[in-house]
DNA sequence: CGCAACGTAGCACGACCGTACTACCATGAG
DNA sequence: CTCATGGTAGTACGGTCGTGCTACGTTGCG
């Protein structure tokens, strides 16, 4: 048997080298060519893991959500302070060039789902787990005596959701319209409003 | 001299075309051959008033911006109860099926912005355009004793133009995760909690 | 009427696209 | 050692891309 390799990790190297692509030259200059030159290998010898552009698109989709939902769980949910609580919810703002790139891609590609059915199905997905992440915040804090009373946690936890896509979206692009501290800001004073 | 045409409103049409290539193909389909065929016009043709590319896609985004200022100028800035305030801030969510595909597009072509520098410049337009709506109605409000004292307008603003924007993104996408009148509920409390 | 202009259509070119297919190489089990 | 096997590279094909260019109506001023 002849060298064996491993396939998942290969797939992660080609979508981030068609992140690398999509973000310094748009998601339109995304080819089996431009990514696998990009990656340093042959198209051959991508398309005998990616078969299709389309699968190529969804690995680099897909990519983003693993790199998300690994972020996620290496953080423990533990929130006895306010400031837990703010550490815990900017874990899902692009506060770091890592996450904005994240963040960057999979807007690009979510733009392009129309033409890539692929892609679709994979493009709910980081949007419930922001909002399960924000449930569970407001639910743990709420258990805790942290958070007033009589709120509607339901509500509130849209209207979380609702602030922290906001914020993120300010927090994208190159001209940065909110500063780090000014999101983190923005986050303690809604929560402060909402606590015991 | 021959038959004139408006250039203005050629390139509107053109731009129109444009938006049904991005909306129901993404923004790979988009192409001086598949928009001059959904515009019912030749290559030549098209490229007599849009001589390239990236001026096609420039002319799609002008088109955005165009349509919302038109429609924040349309809109009378009189602004006596919370309900005007309301709708002058509800103008810019996406509501209805005009405003929902005018900013798919929008985000469709900002992600874009990377592959063509003519679409770069075009981004942050309607975004100051937004910001300064939200500044409007909190100073005028403001200076109609409408709104509580002590508040720091500056901050509001940002706040307002946040919560806009995280509104207006979940009000977008095939599954609507946010109805209509539940936006207008989190817009009326978040003004509510500002009133005099 | 005639002709200069403007709009329209279409072809040609070189480049790049996605994909299929084949030849080659390195490897480790037997 | 040998050889089947999985990985890599390269070529080829039909198609579409952006763009330059030319030829052809069509129109309304002089």
């Amino acid at each position: 048997m002849p060298r064996l390799i491993d396939h998942d990790q290969r797939r992660a190297e080609l979508a981030e080298a068609c992140w690398r692509v999509i973000a310094e030259r748009g998601v339109g200059a995304v080819s089996v060519r431009t990514v696998a030159a990009e990656a340093g290998v042959s198209v051959g010898s991508l398309r005998h893991v990616l078969p299709t552009k389309g699968g190529l698109l969804a690995a680099a989709m897909r990519l983003c959500l693993e790199r998300a939902t690994a972020r996620f769980a290496a953080h423990s949910p533990d929130l006895r302070t306010r400031a837990d609580a703010i550490n815990w919810l900017t874990e899902m703002l692009p506060l770091d060039a890592e996450r904005r790139l994240e963040m960057t891609i999979h807007l690009a590609l979510a733009a392009e789902a129309a033409g890539h059915p692929e892609l679709a199905s994979l493009r709910a997905a980081p949007d419930d787990a922001v909002r399960s992440g924000c449930e569970v915040v407001l639910r743990t804090c709420a258990a805790a005596g942290l958070l007033r009373d009589g709120l509607d946690l339901d509500a509130e936890t849209t209207l979380l959701h609702v602030l922290l896509d906001g914020l993120a979206f300010h927090l994208l692009g190159p001209a940065a319209r909110l500063s780090d501290d000014a999101a983190r800001a923005i986050l303690d004073a809604h929560l402060a409003a909402r606590w015991a």
